[in-house]
DNA sequence: CAACTAGGTCACTAGGTCAG
DNA sequence: CTGACCTAGTGACCTAGTTG
């Protein structure tokens, strides 16, 4: 009967559950695990209980790793678009207003902001007044702090982590501002009390182009408009941008972990085109799809200005946040 | 040898099964379905999974839905006599039970009595008195409840459940009462604790004709007795009359379940007369058939009088049950 | 007897429960 | 949190009855 072993724990086993040959036991484990019923995921063995077949101890975090590793995978039925929706809107608004009426509790490095490690806000008073580098700042904390709040993100290595919350956080960034600005009628995006996104000291810069700023303040934002995205859309949109595979540094597990995700994310887009769009469906899933380009354009355009800043005003005192992030951007 | 494609699930197949091109997986889902050993049918997905043909997450209901529309129907020999009978008189018995001794849990309304979602009854204290409207009002509750458990209620979808339920839930009520009171050798029909079935407001109303108290009091309960009307051949009127193809707002699958039900009760009541009445069979079927008609114009009378009443007596606070009710009897 | 179909059986899997 | 055990839905396969 035991025609095999359990793909994770390696006991004799015949069952196939989660499309992977696997037990009772970590079949029971792995469903517990992507329902979100035991979030907590952690190693005390620095996440190498995995390597070592022969380990006795395997931790909550290496044993969902290995159940990845077999290729396992969440039945798509509950991940739906009404259990999706809400929990996702509700992060999104956390965030927006953490930005508008909170600061960081001290000045957090990049390394930090993209550990496993939660940051603290504090209200900001009323006198505090941001500049376009603070604003940036801030921007980057919160949309770090937003993605790790995301379900798959608790299911990965802190070494993945990283490598996602690297990858994603400026194109989560880019995007969710132009929609909130888009969704406010605005036709350009800016910081909250009307700071302009560009920093002054780029006024300054004689190769700086006017179509260069128009890219960046309003080439998304246009496009949004144009194609008049929703909001469900914008979420699964920025779920399916931010859920990348192909990000810098991640481990096969990793990826395939956001692979399934990502998927899951694109199957759902699709549905909530067909359903509101019947026959125009596929036009517009894939007009949809085709936004991944222009935050990638305005993501280069950020690139851009950045090396001109450096060149033409080398003096320039940037935040620890800051610094760490235009590292890991020129690193490209 | 596979020479085409389900027309439910569209895999490759060759086979016919329940009159349908179908393969075994959706004829064995069929076969549950209709045979009630899976009654729950529910939809996560807003009920439109059948609407995108590519769609792979199919719930019970839209898949069930497909098989509707593709002209599955099931074998009229498992639904006979001696298995129709006992589930209708239970049905009957206890909407009768509920009537005389319950009250509503609160004042549902009309679109709540209508939606899928049960309501709750609870007993009711002896020194409570119901008026001519209390009892018209909790009949129809009894009446919509009494509907939501008949079997193929749980095929429909929400919205043609509601469409059904409109259409027919006085049809049922005027022919129930009726067989009602005239098992109980009564001539004219009125409410539990010998209250009238019209208002007391109706007698002030001038225009009011005695033909008219006539028609809605004694009109079908008169021929009932003249054709000797047995319980049996009402129940399977009862559901022949409550299956109608033709309800207002009804989706062409929803049509096409009543219809199909409409059918098999019809086969079912022309069977019972040809065994009890032989020769005559064809006549006793066409004078219990013609039953339908005398509902119809008693209908036709209530809406006079709600007509006259509106008029004649514009104070009148109408419950919430009603208001609904009489907003739809009037949009014909 | 060969092709076909209604209905039965049963191994299999997703998900729930609950004692430990 | 774990995993043995339970339940319900599923669909491949089987059987018996029908028809040309």
């Amino acid at each position: 009967m035991t025609l095999g072993k359990c793909e994770i724990c390696h006991k004799d086993c015949s069952l196939f559950n989660y499309g992977a040959q696997c037990c009772n036991a970590c079949k029971m484990f792995f469903r517990r695990v992507i329902s979100y019923k035991t979030p907590l995921l952690t190693c005390d063995n620095n996440e190498k209980c995995f390597e070592s077949p022969n380990q006795n101890t395997e931790c909550r975090l290496c044993r969902f790793q290995n159940c990845i590793t077999a290729g396992m995978i969440q039945n798509q039925e509950k991940f739906n678009l009404s259990n999706v929706f809400p929990s996702l809107l509700q992060l999104e608004n956390h965030k927006r207003f953490i930005l508008e009426n909170c600061q960081p509790s001290r000045d957090f490095t990049f390394e930090e902001a993209t550990s496993v490690r939660t940051m603290d806000f504090v209200l900001k008073p009323l006198d505090v007044t941001f500049d376009s580098f603070d604003w940036e700042a801030m921007t980057q904390i919160t949309t770090t702090d937003y993605l790790k709040k995301l379900n798959f993100s608790k299911m990965l290595t802190s070494a993945d982590l990283k490598a996602f919350l690297k990858s994603s956080y400026l194109d989560c960034a880019l995007f969710s501002t132009a929609m909130h600005y888009y969704s406010m009628k605005s036709g350009i995006i800016y910081f909250p009390e009307g700071i302009d996104v560009l920093p002054k000291e780029t006024r300054v810069i004689s190769a700086f182009k006017p179509e260069f700023e128009i890219g960046i303040k309003s080439r998304l934002i246009g496009r949004l408009a144009e194609l008049k995205v929703t909001n469900e859309e914008f979420l699964l949109l920025n779920m399916i941008f931010i859920c990348n595979p192909a990000a810098r540094n991640i481990s096969k597990t990793g990826s395939l972990l956001l692979a399934n995700y990502q998927q899951m994310y694109s199957n759902l887009l699709l549905k909530h085109c067909q359903v509101n769009y019947q026959q125009q469906a596929p036009t517009r899933f894939t007009d949809l799809l085709s936004l991944c380009h222009l935050v990638a354009q305005t993501k280069r355009d950020i690139c851009n200005i950045v090396l001109l800043l450096q060149f033409y005003q080398p003096g320039i005192k940037w935040k620890a946040m800051l610094k760490g992030a235009i590292e890991y951007l020129l690193e490209n």
